[in-house]
DNA sequence: GTGATTTTAAAATAAGAAATCCATAACAGG
DNA sequence: CCTGTTATGGATTTCTTATTTTAAAATCAC
């Protein structure tokens, strides 16, 4: 989450307080988007969240779209965070349990509300917005990356069987937790995503030695 | 996808013209929503689409709220005889991959556009119209008892072990699927849906005695 | 056929949201 | 300080979209 300023897209850099009042809109209208999706969040709302007028806005974007494509990079870096926090390396059955728990956790503190904040994101864009979808494509790379670190590093150690494949079942984990996020919100209730991590989990663990 | 005319809610019953006309425009509705979100499409996009006037949306509807709900009851129907047409019982191993091939041929065929018909609507409403929250749930929870039905069989059939719970492997499958949807759609690719699948359909075999 | 009801057409209204303007204030570098 | 650049306030315009209205045409039940 912090920035270095490799030079601003030639024109226009951006004070201090500059700065402060942008990533204030970025991160208003990315909890707003979250809640209400991106076409349910109209400029306006941002504008009062963020506490600035329209101008402001206009400022520092060109247009709404600019603003969302900040805020697929500011929720993809803000997950990739989230995720490390919540287990430094998935890269025993162990931190993959207590992943696992976390995960749940987090949708139960969130009341089931919003899915993943990628995913959902995902889903309203991928087919309209050439642009977005690429960057959101990036952002489940870097998540799916991260999970298959882990799970590399169990195949070194001995611990996964080498007729294990941490490309596809990291994939196949993140795969399912996303399943497990959108059925979770629709339902109202976590069943789906314990179920499916633990039976992803399982079939994991099937390949431990 | 057929009617019964149980006594239309008491005013304005239809004509047999006018169920014809209604219909229309909720598979145009159901079409372009799927294809561009809900807020995405105006009820104008569904008039030209429709070749109707917005005077007879508006007959026909309260308000578009009330046609997005017609539109998850049509594609609820709709995919639910989809899956049935695929295979009719998910009721062997054999089955569940002929589905699984189905479903990514599916997803091909699409270009992997549009993620799934009532997944990307449940993303979209799920938080912000409870109605319509209600209505997804009912949708995943027929598609779900399609599914446990089949292992149930099989588990009957004394293929499936004891151990096995096949309300659980059909959430868990159907978790899966919908995760694998998203993100074939991200990625316009169809790997992480082949992958998803392939490694929850091993967690089953896993029971297979 | 006829009178009531349903269906359709076209235009008008209303509401909401995106984007622009213009004036003013704050700031950074010399 | 002084000066050009950046930041802000907020009214205004421009668009898009939902919804209503009015009235005519088609259809149905009797």
């Amino acid at each position: 989450m912090e920035k270095l300023n490799k030079a601003r897209k030639s024109k226009h850099r951006l004070t201090k307080k500059g700065e402060e009042t942008r990533d204030r809109i970025v991160s208003a209208a990315a909890k707003l988007m979250f809640e209400k999706g991106v076409a349910g969040t109209s400029v306006e709302d941002v504008q009062k969240e963020a506490q600035v007028g329209s101008s402001q806005i206009y400022h520092y974007f060109k247009e709404k779209r600019e603003l969302v494509k900040a805020v697929i990079i500011y929720q993809t870096e803000k997950e990739l965070t989230t995720q490390e926090s919540l287990v430094i390396q998935l890269d025993s059955m162990e931190a993959l349990k207590t992943w696992r728990d976390a995960m749940v956790q987090l949708q139960i503190e969130r009341q089931c509300r919003g899915g993943c904040p990628i995913g959902s994101l995902a889903s309203e864009l991928s087919d309209i917005e050439p642009d977005a979808r690429s960057k959101l494509e990036a952002g489940f790379m870097k998540w799916e990356t991260f999970i298959r670190k882990g799970l590399i590093e169990m195949q070194k150690r001995g611990e996964l069987g080498i007729n294990a494949n941490p490309s596809e079942l990291a994939l196949a984990l993140l795969t399912t937790l996303q399943g497990g996020l959108l059925l979770t919100q629709v339902r109202k209730e976590t069943l789906p995503l314990e179920v499916g991590l633990d039976s992803m989990l399982a079939h994991i663990s099937s390949f431990i030695i």
